[in-house]
DNA sequence: TGGTATAGTATGAAAAAAGGTACTGTAACG
DNA sequence: CGTTACAGTACCTTTTTTCATACTATACCA
């Protein structure tokens, strides 16, 4: 935690966003249903076991993402957006608002740089 | 660049908004003034100049900031928020509330844990 | 003449984040 | 009886990010 409060609270904020497969995680688990690991690691193909578990124990610790055992075997563990991870649904969605124009912009600049190249 | 489009937009507005010290460079380049290097470096106690110069040139990169130079001796450089980095006000607007609201929501757990630790 | 301020660059080290692979136990399926 | 699915853990390596320190050139001030 730094001492500068300002800087603080943006650390505060994107700590709980940030990591390469957070954004990801959460935006699935706000669709609403309940996911069971292997569904998280099939909607995100690239993720390793290791990465989804730890970042799944953060968001836990945030009390952003709910986990629910199942005593069964073979093991099910369900985990799902709690209210309280709900409260970033604004930020996520402004961010991949801002993140879709960003791309969309940069794309349209190759283009052009493109073009006048071929000049 | 991810493959996943969803996560490239999130990817791709993340990586103007993280790194230690860009949100608050962004922060205080939105208050309006334009700033000069040291003044900065001021503003950010801890950064150091190497950090400091880094991440103005990415946020340059990506159009968010401006870089002025004026061929004095010894060397004058200002830089200011582009209208588009402006776009970013109301994401880092609620980054920060939200921060704001997520620490003093520690804050008051701890304090409950250790009012029952010392019960 | 020596110190200060300006805006950096260069180099190497340390810390943090992410990745890769192998391994666990149990049950159901074929 | 071998394979697959489940939800992980353990261990080690690589990559990325950040930090620390020294250095540059020039002008002004005392």
């Amino acid at each position: 935690m730094q001492k500068n409060p300002v800087q603080c609270q943006f650390v505060a904020a994107l700590d709980s966003i940030v990591g390469k497969w957070k954004p990801m995680i959460l935006y699935h688990l706000l669709q609403g249903e309940p996911l069971r690991f292997n569904e998280l690691r099939r909607l995100l193909p690239d993720i390793t076991q290791r990465m989804l578990t730890l970042h799944l124990r953060e968001l836990e610790e945030e009390e952003l993402v709910k986990r629910v055992i199942y005593p069964q075997i073979p093991p099910k563990v369900e985990y799902s957006i709690t209210e309280y991870g709900k409260s970033l649904s604004p930020i996520l969605e402004s961010l991949h608002q801002w993140g879709a124009a960003h791309v969309e912009r940069k794309r349209l600049k190759e283009a052009k740089n493109e073009q006048t190249e071929t000049d």
